[in-house]
DNA sequence: TCACATTTAATTGTTCGCAATTGAATGTGC
DNA sequence: GCACATTCAATTGCGAACAATTAAATGTGA
């Protein structure tokens, strides 16, 4: 019973994980995020869903779901958060009462404008240039597309 | 007031984000693995504890801490779970009363066994040739030691 | 030695994230 | 028109993740 390092073994080093470098690198960027998104109010997943609502407004929850890959379970809540710290406001559709349809408020809206600042602070904190980013951020869309494929067979 | 996408918004917009793409390839590594974690009755965090633990045992929390970028708040309870479920055994050091080891079982040992299977179905999964992982591994990682670079100021 | 800071894990409280379930609204086939 | 399935959000329960605090053990300086 060799208790010592295998080649067999290597598979299952944590530092040969690719999962565990993109579970890693989320918190990171996750901590990094924090102070700033602290000065407009906003958890990380918060700032995510003001992220799409800023492009798009009084949409369905669903279309947010699908937009970040979270459910009801998760944006529920969060929405309601947004909700008492008024920057959404969440109405039930007319035309089809299952569907809750989120809407920004004036402050929602003023808030974008305070946003701007935290891309650029990412950026400096990254210490890469913008097309190493950008060649990266695809690769790992691509990567997570092809792994999202496989869940749904 | 013009609602319409600019070029402006080009740094908000969230398929331009290289952190959402690295959250939302997190979680989609989450929801594979789930199914193969689900088999040896581990939790992605847990699974990460185990890898840390199959390379070297007996070790106190900060360590594992420190290698998963994890804090005790975090780790303490997740081991009491892996404990309650006869994979790790607790006991404060005798050397310093302050640190409590984390040693494997017998189960905790002989479940590295089963856990092999699982590398090979995530490389399957990706789609992907082994040195592409690699190679992006290696970026990310090197992006993520980045980013706590900066956290450390 | 003794006051004091440091280290370490545990605890508490808040927020995600998801599976599973519920319940209401809508759509479909007959 | 009516049973039936589907869609959608909400809810519940559990497991992270982390900030902040607590408490005990250890180390340090005077």
């Amino acid at each position: 019973m060799p208790r010592k390092s295998s080649a067999a073994d290597a598979p299952l080093r944590l530092d040969n994980q690719i999962c565990f470098a993109v579970y890693s690198a989320a918190h990171a960027f996750n901590r990094v995020y924090k102070p700033l998104l602290d000065r407009l109010g906003l958890t990380y997943p918060q700032y995510l869903v003001m992220l799409v609502l800023w492009e798009r407004d009084d949409v369905p929850v669903k279309d947010i779901g699908e937009r970040l890959f979270l459910d009801s379970g998760t944006l529920t809540p969060l929405l309601k958060r947004l909700e008492a710290a008024h920057l959404v406001k969440r109405t039930r559709s007319s035309e089809d009462e299952r569907q809750v349809l989120i809407a920004l408020t004036a402050q929602g809206h003023a808030l974008k404008e305070k946003a701007r600042a935290v891309p650029q602070s990412i950026l400096a904190a990254s210490d890469c240039s913008v097309s190493e980013l950008v060649t990266m951020k695809d690769e790992i869309v691509a990567l997570r597309d092809r792994l999202n494929a496989v869940i749904g067979e």
